[in-house]
RNA sequence: GUCCCCAUCGUCUAGAGGCCUAGGACACCUCCCUUUCACGGAGGCGACCGGGGUUCGAAUCCCCGUGGGGACGCCA
């Protein structure tokens, strides 16, 4: 049997990390297995669906390069369908309409909890055998519900977690369609899971609780039942759980903020999941390597410190061609033109070891580019009086020098050893001067690929 | 409250009864490299939640406890 997974996320906010994981090992699994992989918008949730938010989720889709073979379908296009199958089981018996008001429910609830019961519906317009229903009353709209089994256990055996047993007394009929007609969640997932033709529901755990209720639906509906594999939570770098309150951001967050996508993949698929003690692997590796035994039942906590070392292994394997666009874009965020004088490939090659975002590259070869402000505190420590002489003096052997990195390196030789200094003594002013900071890769090849020009009127700018 | 799930270094994890004196990675510390800062290299620190079983033998299996999380919507 050929494997389909799918990825449903609700469109009321954009793609966080916990959903990029998901989707990433829905996407993995299917890949692995020669399968499909299915995008779907689960959208029934009018009020808070939004358009923007499904943009968001296929651009956060789109920048980590997760693919899909079918989609994105869209529930509320599917509405014609869900009533079918609905009078379908109002027809069969396995659903029923429920007179109930909301007011009344809440009363219900409220009386459960303070009983210290569990909240549920106790079955007051269920049709059985010899049971009289009140009339239905005119003023209420009715919701339907599912004729959900009273005894016995759902058991299924989880991928992640193993086998999960819940007994149908925890269940209550759940509404499948509200009072205006539209189906519900659970009913939909349900057909569409079933009509979708999954084979595998690779989700967060936070469904496992629906879990039961869709299987029994699907029983009543003749389906066949997919596996299931319910993956942990990802909990926030201070081990709190990520909400829209506290810490949760769009994987769109990342490139914002100088992440490339294979980092935050590679990142995501070592998270709650292993391949002995491998950690830095190609998503094509890991599509091979992909297996349901090796994710953790527990939840994860997430590092931001190894994210960004992750991100600087690729940022070091990183072409440098193909990061002068990125990096353009990101220099003209500060309000830093490119020009082609110190080429920005060459800028980046000498960077891209040192940094572990592409906003800290940024950041640090904005200088080659527009004047730097000096360092301070650098200033006073590196630059002081009584270098100022020799500094003068490297000025003239500079001036007839070949601009290659090595005869810069033997000017600056020559001063040092006329002067009896050590080299940092002059290097690091240079530093100063040149790049604003006391850190910087090697200063002749920076000043290699400033130019002789901006070298010296950098310079001389200070000594005068 | 009820039900469900989870539990190895600070963090991500390896571990399917003897291979465990518990391995790797991030972070941290030390040293080396060095023209500063990084990068890189070599070391170091550091964990099986507690208690009972089962077994010749348990991080691994079972039970209880404790702690954490999730779910209990005409949300998804």
């Amino acid at each position: 049997m050929i494997v389909r997974t799918r990825f449903a996320p609700s469109p009321t906010g954009f793609l966080h990390i916990g959903g990029a994981r998901t989707a990433l090992f829905s996407w993995a699994y299917a890949k692995k297995h020669g399968g499909d992989f299915i995008l779907r918008i689960e959208d029934t949730d009018v009020a808070r669906s939004t358009p923007e938010a499904v943009q968001a989720i296929l651009d956060g889709m789109h920048w980590l390069g997760l693919d899909y073979n079918e989609g994105p379908f869209y529930q509320m296009q599917r509405m014609d369908r869900y009533k079918q199958v609905i009078q379908k089981m109002l027809d069969e018996g396995t659903a029923y309409h429920c007179y109930c008001s909301r007011e009344e429910l809440d009363a219900l609830r409220e009386t459960q909890t303070q009983q210290g019961l569990k909240p549920r519906y106790d079955g007051r317009w269920r049709p059985e055998v010899d049971k009289v229903l009140p009339p239905p009353p005119q003023e209420i709209p009715p919701v339907i519900r599912f004729k959900n089994p009273q005894s016995g256990n759902v058991v299924w055996n989880d991928l992640v977690k193993g086998e999960i047993s819940i007994a149908n007394q925890e269940l209550d009929d759940l509404i499948i369609a509200r009072a205006d007609g539209t189906p519900t969640y659970n009913f939909c997932v349900v057909v569409d899971d079933w009509e979708m033709g999954i084979t595998q529901v690779i989700r967060g755990d936070d469904h496992v609780n629906n879990t039961p209720r869709q299987i029994n639906m699907l029983h009543a509906l003749g389906a066949t039942i997919p596996q299931y594999a319910h993956l942990s939570m990802i909990l926030g770098d201070d081990g709190q759980k990520l909400s829209k309150r506290h810490g949760a951001v769009s994987v769109m967050q990342y490139d914002e903020d100088g992440y490339l996508p294979e980092a935050v993949l590679n990142y995501l698929a070592r998270l709650g999941w292993s391949h002995g003690d491998e950690e830095v692997f190609s998503m094509q590796q890991f599509c091979e390597w992909f297996d349901l035994d090796h994710i953790t039942p527990s939840a994860a906590q997430f590092n931001t410190d190894k994210l960004k070392w992750l991100n600087a292994h690729y940022i070091k394997l990183a072409d440098s061609e193909y990061l002068v666009g990125d990096i353009t874009a990101r220099l003209a965020k500060l309000g830093v033109g490119v020009t082609d004088k110190p080429n920005l490939a060459a800028v980046i090659d000498l960077y891209k070891e040192r940094v572990h975002t592409l906003n800290e590259l940024t950041e640090n070869i904005a200088y080659f580019y527009q004047k730097p402000a000096m360092d301070a505190a650098a200033a006073e420590k590196h630059l002081t009086d009584d270098i100022k002489p020799v500094l003068a003096a490297l000025v003239g052997l500079l001036k007839d020098a070949d601009w290659q990195s090595e005869q810069i390196h033997h000017a600056i030789e020559a001063v040092v050893t006329q002067h009896q200094l050590k080299f940092p003594k002059v290097a690091m002013p240079l530093r100063v001067m040149l790049t604003g900071i006391a850190q910087s890769p090697s200063i002749d090849q920076v000043m290699v690929l400033l130019g002789k020009d901006e070298v010296l009127a950098r310079i001389e700018s200070v000594l005068n």
